[in-house]
DNA sequence: GCGGTTAGTTGAACGTGTTCAAAATTCCGC
DNA sequence: GCGGAATTTTGAACACGTTCAACTAACCGC
């Protein structure tokens, strides 16, 4: 529970199990009931404490759905780390990523779209252009460093330092496709990332050819340009053009 | 006034008044202190009217922020039109749209990121993956053909049809990455712009290649699913793969 | 065991978004 | 101009997110 988002650092053991049965309570509510509809009344009636209680540990209910994308990162974590030592491939591994991923957060598809709501705020987890600060989003990238620098493939240093960044905000598009998927057992979503990982695996290999240099080159600082958003301080012509 | 989107048509020149005074007050209070910061309460005073009344026009509070994105959407449309009867090139023509839309909307900087708050709404005008139903949106993207459609460029049928929407998503993620700018006058979304702009205009230079076509047919049908993710229909595996 | 400090718990109250029945005003046909 | 219908306006009340002072429980040093 440590690593949850909270309102403060819970100090008991008697803290950590109201804490744990708060969140629980109420993934289960938002799940049965969707977000909208699940009130921190009922949340707390239901775990058996006073509503000031609840906002002792979470200081609001959107810090609850923090908390749970932070607990969807931790289950995630646990199934990818010993997938991804039985292979090697590019392809293959992003594969297990992104898949694992929709798989752990397949019962909370119902209210998955609030996880959105705050996608425009700099602080948020989700945000592409978000400052860094962020832990989960912090360590949901270097989960994809872990993808990358595990693969036998071939790719060039300056894509290398990119490439973690540019597949987390892939798999946010996936998640977000998967979100508004209605088909059966979302199908579709996993069709989706079928195709579009072999797409990824082989423009990754078109980038990394030798002749695509200067345009990857290019690229590459567009996309610095895109995680340089959030800079509060002057802009100060870091580069000549 | 008809364009916009509210609690119900209003059938008289009087509520047509008190509408625009609700929505005039409201843009200059969140303009002037923010969308959080700015109540209903507020606003139904400065206007001189109850809070039940600009309930009576705006469903909530959220529906004033659509219907803000859509005067903002009406204000682009009056300036593109014009510009681009002078512009036949790709490249002018979509620079000179998405800076104008950075012009139009520059007033509301500080509060432009709510927009995004409904992001994972399939209602939203501004989610990629939303349902068609929504107008705005709808005529958003009808600007984006105009502007492929009055191109001298030599763009295959297939990449013509699917372009409005890209070019329409590329200009959400530019949206996007403005309202985190915090560079003097956003200097550096119009670099941004500049050097995107360039970029996809190249890229559609290349995906209209003869030689590119295989490929450039698989990417649009990925582009098609993308666009599907909210069909609510049985799926019926409408391709052979 | 006591006292002080820290951690956890409570429930009344606040602010804000929203609702809705009633009242007021406007519209329109006769 | 009147009456009925439609439209607009009102303000009290409701629901819900959130706060916070007061209380209770637990911890720890002496």
């Amino acid at each position: 529970m440590a690593a949850m988002r909270k309102k403060k650092a819970v100090k008991t053991p008697k803290g950590d199990q109201t804490s744990k049965l708060i969140l629980d309570t109420a993934l289960e509510m938002f799940r049965e009931r969707g977000y909208e509809q699940t009130t921190m009344r009922a949340v707390a009636e239901k775990a058996g404490v006073s509503l000031g209680n609840a906002y002792y540990y979470f200081r609001s209910k959107e810090h609850l759905i923090q908390a749970f994308y932070q607990t969807m990162h931790d289950e995630h974590v646990v199934l990818v780390l010993p997938a991804l030592e039985k292979l090697d491939t590019m392809k293959a591994r992003l594969l297990t990523v992104i898949r694992l991923k929709i798989d752990v957060m397949k019962p909370y598809h119902q209210f998955a779209g609030v996880l959105f709501k705050t996608a425009g705020d700099p602080q948020s987890p989700l945000n592409p252009f978000a400052d860094e600060a962020n832990a989960v989003r912090v360590a949901s990238i270097q989960l994809f460093e872990k993808v990358v620098e595990g693969t036998k493939a071939r790719i060039p240093k300056d894509l290398r330092a990119e490439l973690p960044y540019l597949l987390w905000v892939y798999h946010m598009g996936i998640i977000l496709f998967w979100i508004h998927d209605r088909s059966p057992k979302h199908r579709r979503t996993y069709r989706l990332i079928d195709r579009t990982v072999e797409m990824v695996d082989k423009m990754i290999y078109l980038a990394s050819n030798p002749f695509m240099r200067p345009l990857r080159k290019h690229a590459l600082a567009l996309v610095d340009e895109l995680r340089d958003a959030a800079e509060d301080i002057m802009d100060q012509e870091e580069e000549p053009k």
